[in-house]
DNA sequence: AGGGAGCGGAATAACGTTATCTTTGGCAAG
DNA sequence: CTTGCCAAAGATAACGTTATTCCGCTCCCT
């Protein structure tokens, strides 16, 4: 008897086949109709097409890709989906745009769990992966690469394989910061950001380093790379606001920790120093102080990976390539607070 | 020749024939390993991972979804991805648990694509759906829900078809609101919300009504659902605040209303009324006022939803549910300013 | 020592679609 | 009247996996 393979309750959908009898002509005949094809009579057209009305019938997406080797669907493993991500959001316009599906899923700042998701959709065989990459060896995708899978990294590159990148001028949004803060005459400026086990961690922090030197000002007690936490947020602030020689600005290195910065610092903030922000703030006109930020172009970001990722399904063997985006300071107020209007 | 039915550039990728043949087995013997079947020899199974690591096999989930009829993946259509989404969050985050996949779209607030992506998730044999309704007319999916597909709805009801559905107590929320401007000792509190032509717009607008009602006061001038954009919302809080009988308090309906209240209002907002929005603000407290709202549970109503869905899916002739989950009271200023502290 | 149980592996048929190839029918040209 | 020939529809073979069936081998029991 020809039974369900998962015999469980669901009724068995009807198929071509089905179709194909109902509407007493070929299978094939059927595949021409689903498909638009012009080489069909109008009486044949009819008598499917009343069938598929009689029986119900989709098409299976799955036999159909299988059958075709392609899917019409790329993935995306993004660090976090369900929170703001304007990134994500131009990836997923960009995407529909290209007429392609996206498969997005949250990598939830785990490295076995973005594993888990790239060795899977690579057995969806996806046409293409754009990833937000958290991990630090991403070796394990060196035979996936190989195999052709075509895949794009966005936000930093990916470590140990090669792949086409997009991303954003981390060390010019730095020194944007710090040129800025140091333009309305703030000669302490303090550096709080993410830890340097992350790429652009380190990416920023050696850029505000860089700044310190090039105005020929010393390193010492200024740079604060480290965790995202409550605690140590609080006492690297206090390091900086306190220490023998305090700060009047800070540089916040994403926005973690300006959001933790900002709850350290309660409402008195904009009294107590000027702050430039890397990242934009989510209602950021409704915080108080109104903050000024270097904004990343996510719009550009998403935009870019997509497109970068169909340049390499279009053309497997094209060279890769790394594309920075600029990004902008967005004035506010809180970084234009003057030195002398610091308490101290 | 045995070519690649998509004849471009990407190299065919080994498949279980080719692992077989490597290693000298059966096809049947190279899938057992594959799948851990324990009754394969241990000098076979040797001989099938060496083959499999040598040729950089990967198994196609296409073929063996199609073959095995069940995906293990369920879809969301949500209303926004990549906007601050907690029940999004929390539905991923018990898919994980349950081991099921997740396939999350956005609809975007169009009802057309909120039809696409149903249709092609369908067409998916996906395991199950979980929509956040948009649009009002879901007929086109009862052939759908006839086949058998799983789905449950989330927020509000679908119109048209009888599908499992958990939602937030919006009559209850609306109500707690009210009562605690009242016990504050406002007596004229005002309403602006979402259109009633959204579900969740009429259900709250209505709540409102009755709650006037119930206190014995005018429905008169206080009420004003509406599209959600800058000029109508300025506009109706000029009604609320500068009419014959000024209101001293304000219910938002949603979030958007609420952001779009507070921007008009500007920094003086808490000078001005009290204010009791409906939905947790992103930062709130970083917002100034720190705002008083009903909060609805996401994280229930996320799991909820995969649960449903689960057991749906389990028992699929399972009476159709519907689940109103409570929302809950968090108070943090704005809502506690006292009548006489408003300026008139 | 012979026979049957039991186990592990091989051959083959699905799953539902699309593509290739073949066949049929109708019509115009020689 | 026959010969192509084009259009349109049918038969059949993939795509890569899993499940069913079957067969040969070993081992143990009588």
């Amino acid at each position: 008897m020809g039974q369900t393979p998962a015999g469980n309750g669901r009724p068995r959908r009807p198929t071509m086949v089905d179709v194909a009898r109902e509407a007493g002509v070929a299978l094939r005949t059927v595949s021409r109709v689903v498909n638009n094809d012009p080489t069909v009579g109008p009486a044949y057209v009819a008598k499917v097409e009343a069938a598929i009305a009689a029986l119900n019938f989709r098409p299976d997406e799955r036999a159909r890709q299988l059958r075709l080797g392609v899917t019409g669907t790329i993935g995306a493993a993004v660090r976090r989906i369900a929170e703001v991500n304007p990134a994500l959001a131009a990836i997923e316009q960009t995407a529909r745009a290209t007429g392609l599906r996206l498969l997005a899923s949250s990598t939830d700042f785990d490295e076995s769990r973005e594993r888990d998701i790239l060795v899977s959709m690579c057995r969806q065989r996806l046409d293409g992966i754009i990833v937000e990459p958290f991990g630090n060896s991403h070796g394990y995708l060196e035979p996936e690469l190989a195999a052709g899978m075509p895949m794009v990294s966005m936000d930093r590159p990916m470590s140990g394989i090669s792949v086409d990148c997009v991303m954003s001028d981390n060390a010019a949004g730095i020194g944007t910061a710090f040129h800025h803060l140091h333009r309305h005459g703030h000669r302490r400026i303090g550096y709080i950001g993410d830890s340097e086990l992350v790429f652009s961690g380190r990416e920023r922090a050696a850029a505000f380093r860089a700044a310190l030197v090039a105005h020929g000002q010393s390193v010492a007690g200024l740079v604060h790379p480290g965790d995202i936490t409550a605690e140590r947020v609080a006492a690297d602030l206090d390091t900086v606001l306190h220490g023998p020689d305090p700060a009047t600005a800070l540089v916040t290195g994403n926005l973690d920790t300006t959001i933790a910065v900002l709850r350290v610092l309660g409402p008195q903030a904009a009294s107590r120093l000027a702050i430039v922000g890397f990242d934009e703030v989510p209602l950021a006109d409704l915080v108080r102080p109104a903050l000024t930020v270097v904004a990343q172009d996510t719009a550009t970001i998403g935009r870019t990976a997509v497109e970068l990722l169909s340049a390499r399904i279009a053309d497997p063997s094209r060279p890769v390539q790394t594309v920075i985006v600029p990004v902008e300071l967005k004035v506010r107020g809180s970084g234009e607070v003057p030195p002398h209007a610091i308490d101290s």
